[in-house]
RNA sequence: GGGCGGUUAGUUCAGAGGAAGAAUGCUUGCUUGACGCGCAAGAGGUCACUGGUUCGAGUCCAGUACCGCCCA
């Protein structure tokens, strides 16, 4: 056992000395690496949701991974071989974006690399900036297994996507189709549903009419996109509108075009809006598209890849969209064509990466077929295969199951993974393949030409649970570590990423991808906005970690951690928690120099003089113990957070601490002092051990300058809750004791005497063996708490005069204080006491009067408002005689 | 339009049937043999509103108002 070595203890605690010096030493002991082992029952699994690669540590980063870092340091103190598994994310859109933009800087467009050059430059990209936030993810102290680092483009996890692929189509969940779907012209690429973000905004509806054929007729249709007229091929109204019943079958002409539109009837067309009756734009609506279909409409498409009106608008070619509307506007207001324009509000979707209007567009995409998917990702939630911490985000993820659409999976981008797909020039058949093809399966033909899109970097993260373990390999990591244990993500992805999961892990992993899903809250200013570069309320987490420690900031953010929606951080907060670790910084200081002749294995535990504070603070701290399990073991960890902070601020610090110093302050008795510290030490080390998984470095220098027995506190053992030093006598003596501490400085306050000024002290005991006995046995707590000149304890002392009087139930208190008392206001202050007790005792009273209540409530709460009844009316009654005496 | 949350101290939030809690801020006192990033004491509440269930309701139920989010 190592011995203590402490020459200077600094009184602050410096978190930037040693922070990095303990996390070399972790790394190089190698304790973050799981072990394999096919006892799958101590096995502890966590994937980390993977950042992107281009991404720089924020604070919901930061917060996220703190929640994972401490279930796995709990986990691995409590001996499970635990695994969590890093990795980061390709994150197409976002990686092509950056580097595009750094081409740019050359006056390049990646066309002008080609297609190898450029994703070589996003490799290069990738090689020197894609290890910045592992980086960064280290210094705040997390214990990934560094070892299984995982990237989407590895080669493994890219084996897994084509496996997957390749099934899906073969089994005909991934069909390949022409369709309309969500175009962001700035990225030049389609994206899924989910990938638009829809804002509403203040919008015009514009009322045109379109003149009938062969007749001076007209009919009015309305739309908020007016410049998509152009690839009108239709009007329709509904069935039963006895307004346009004369007009169906007949032919509308299209203004500025000319093109003949016939006007047909669909269920579709919502009466209520506009006119009621709706241009048809098949190429550039999705629910046009589907009328089209249905009534065998032409599609004309308008725009060109980058949202410029093409060929089909005429002379509006080149246009923007936008510019194009205002042309379109303004002829049709030339021409007598436009009848009115309203104010109308209404949802736009944006590109969600670059903020871009999204366009509606035909084209040919690649699909993935959900209902099959979901059906069973539904049922292993409602039959608790996947429990989702809280509860209520079930009811969101069912809501968005049970109405899955198909998700389009392909991406007009060049960084991801190429879609398995092989054009045969000759016979114009897919190959679909897992390897690249030498030749066309069908007619054998060499001129093969791969599919130029890559997949929806959604596609390979719905795999990681399994493909960062493996999969499609039978490996031992697979078979140790699968399903995980437990996923820690954001709500705003649960329909992007943790569906997704479900489903392919059902279908391709075998089993669920984890048992359990905790969705964090998400981090927001002290305001509740959130937090974003352009309003300026970023916390830059490396910049706390600088200035506070990261110990603080994983502290605070444990401790924020409701079960609520968000939680709103504050430099204020952060403050109050780097306190916190000072606070445990000089706690442990005191220790370190009360423990310098002490050595732990030369104690003999039965030969020492255990006291009714050591077994208070030993009951106090075993509760802890069970607490904080239970409450890691629910997520809750705020609560655990704050449960150590009171155990360690308020009842190790404020009291334990206070209680130990006479003892330790004398040589006389030396078993006496060595019990003190014996507990002390005791008490400090599992303190620590329960503090160290949110603040895993300052327990760490803590524990090495303390005597410990292993090499590192991150591999030390779990508290064990007893339930034999549960010891409820000792609690209740010692809030007795500590009762009558507060009220006597409670009066030294109101009197304004200062602490150090010394007082006499006369208890006054009623007639109660066990009160007095214990009041006379434990005096040198309250001696050594509050300055005491002369303490007296009896059952028949008399007040002395000019006394202050403090009453507890059973208990006297006299200060006698000549010079400062004045009548006037003790009797005021008593009265005031009185008054207080006595609304309390009514209340009880009450209740205890109430037949209903005698009959009805549980015996045991009858007897706690009987306990209440006495102890309340003994004080009452000892004020009320001591206020006869004044009188 | 459909769904899900929220409303408790100045502020941020716990509490989910048996005496209204914490942190922070505020006020007052204090060089206490670890800590002023500290110690001690104090002020601060119609638990949004209206009904209901119950011996007993921040806590359960119904409705109202306001705020927020998700989906269309």
């Amino acid at each position: 056992m190592k011995k203590t070595n402490d020459n200077e203890i600094p009184s602050v605690y410096n978190p930037q000395a040693i922070e990095k010096k303990w996390y070399e030493f972790w790394v190089k002991k190698d304790y973050f690496k799981a072990k394999l082992s096919f006892d799958k029952e101590k096995n502890y699994s966590i994937v980390m949701p993977p950042p992107n690669v281009t991404g720089s540590l924020h604070i919901g980063h930061a917060l996220n991974n703190t929640l994972q870092d401490i279930l796995i340091r709990w986990k691995r103190m409590e001996g499970y071989n635990a695994l969590w598994l890093p990795g980061t994310d390709h994150a197409g859109i976002a990686t092509q974006n950056v580097v595009e933009r750094e081409i740019a800087k050359e006056g390049k467009s990646r066309y002008d690399l080609g297609r190898e050059k450029f994703l070589e430059r996003v490799w290069q990209w990738k090689e020197k900036y894609g290890n910045n936030i592992i980086n960064q993810l280290q210094r705040l102290g997390f214990s990934c297994d560094w070892s299984r680092l995982r990237f989407t483009l590895d080669e493994g996890l890219s084996k897994a996507v084509r496996r997957v692929f390749v099934q899906l189509y073969r089994e005909g969940l991934i069909y390949q189709a022409n369709y309309v779907i969500n175009w962001c012209p700035r990225c030049q690429t389609a994206l899924a549903d989910l990938e638009v973000d829809l804002v509403e905004e203040e919008s015009n509806l514009y009322y045109i009419n379109y003149p009938l054929k062969d007749s001076g007729e007209t009919i009015s249709i309305a739309t908020v996109r007016p410049e998509t007229m152009l690839g009108d091929t239709a009007v329709a109204v509904h069935p039963n509108d006895p307004r346009y019943k004369k007009f169906v079958g007949k032919i509308a002409i299209l203004p500025l075009v000319g093109r003949e539109l016939p006007i047909i009837e669909d269920d579709y067309v919502d009466p209520e809006f506009g006119t009621g009756a709706v241009k048809i734009t098949p190429a550039h609506d999705l629910n046009d598209f589907e009328l089209g279909k249905r009534h065998n409409l032409p599609v004309i498409n308008l725009l060109n890849d980058d949202g410029t009106m093409n060929e089909q608008a005429g002379k509006f070619k080149g246009l923007s969209v936008r510019e194009c509307r205002n042309q379109v506007i303004k002829e049709l207001k030339e021409k007598g064509y436009l009848k009115k324009v309203e104010d109308y509000r209404h949802s736009l979707g944006h590109c969600y990466r670059c903020g871009t209007i999204i366009e509606p567009y035909l084209s040919k995409q690649w699909f993935v077929k959900m209902k099959d998917l979901a059906l069973p990702a539904i049922s292993a939630v409602e039959e608790g295969k996947i429990e989702f911490i809280p509860s209520r985000w079930e009811k969101v993820y069912y809501e968005w199951m049970k109405n899955i659409k198909d998700w389009c999976i392909s991406r007009q981008l060049w960084w991801g993974h190429r879609i398995p797909v092989w054009y045969c020039q000759d016979c114009s058949a897919l190959n679909v393949e897992e390897e690249t093809p030498s030749s066309c399966q069908k007619c054998g033909g060499h001129n093969l030409v791969q599919d130029a899109d890559v997949l929806d970097t959604w596609f390979s993260s719905a795999l990681w649970p399994f493909s960062t373990l493996g999969w499609p390999e039978e490996s031992d990591d697979l078979k140790c570590f699968y399903p995980t244990s437990v996923l820690v993500t954001g709500f705003d992805i649960i329909f992007f990423w943790v569906a997704r999961m479900i489903m392919m892990g059902l279908k391709f992993g075998g089993d669920v991808p984890f048992r359990k899903v905790y969705i964090n809250p998400l981090v927001r200013d002290e305001e509740g906005k959130k937090m974003s570069k352009s309003k300026g309320n970023v916390i830059d987490p490396l910049v706390i970690a600088e200035e506070y420690g990261a110990d603080a900031l994983r502290m605070t953010l444990a401790s924020l951690t409701i079960q609520g929606n968000y939680i709103c951080l504050s430099e204020e907060r952060i403050k109050g928690f780097r306190n916190f670790t000072n606070k445990i910084w000089n706690v442990s200081r005191f220790s370190m120099l009360n423990l310098k002749d002490f050595a732990p294995d030369k104690i003999e535990k039965k030969r020492l003089k255990v006291t009714l504070a050591d077994k208070w603070i030993i009951s106090r701290l075993n509760r802890t113990i069970k607490m904080i399990s239970d409450y890691l073991s629910e997520f809750k960890f705020g609560e655990a957070a704050k449960t150590i902070y009171e155990f360690s601020w308020d009842e190790f610090c404020d009291w334990y601490i206070e209680f130990i110093k006479f003892r330790l302050y004398q040589e006389e008795d030396k078993l006496e002092k060595e019990t003190a510290q014996y507990i002390l030490w005791l008490t400090l080390q599992n303190t620590l051990k329960l503090l160290h998984p949110f603040m895993p470095f300052i327990t760490e220098e803590v524990w090495q300058r303390l005597p410990h027995k292993e090499e590192s506190i991150m591999i030390s053992s779990w508290p064990q809750y007893y339930e034999e030093y549960i010891d409820e006598g000792a609690e209740e003596k010692m809030n007795k004791i500590m009762d009558i501490i507060r009220t006597i400085r409670n009066i030294k306050a109101d009197m304004n005497i200062p602490y150090s000024k010394k007082i006499s002290l006369f208890l006054k005991v009623s007639h109660n063996n066990d009160l007095s006995k214990l009041i006379k046995e434990n005096s040198n707590y309250i001696e050594s708490l509050v300055k005491i000149e002369r303490l007296n304890i009896g059952t028949d002392l008399e007040k002395p005069p000019y006394s202050v009087t403090g009453i507890l139930e059973g208990i006297e208190i006299f200060i006698p204080l000549k010079d400062i008392i004045n009548i006037e206001e003790e009797i005021t202050r008593l009265e005031k006491r009185l008054q207080n007790e006595k609304k309390q005792l009514d209340l009880v009273i009450k209740k205890l009067n109430n037949p209903d209540f005698l009959t009805k409530a549980p015996a045991e709460v009858i007897e706690k408002e009987r306990e209440k009844a006495k102890g309340l009316t003994d004080v009452v009654e000892r004020l009320e005689s001591h206020l006869k005496n004044f009188k």
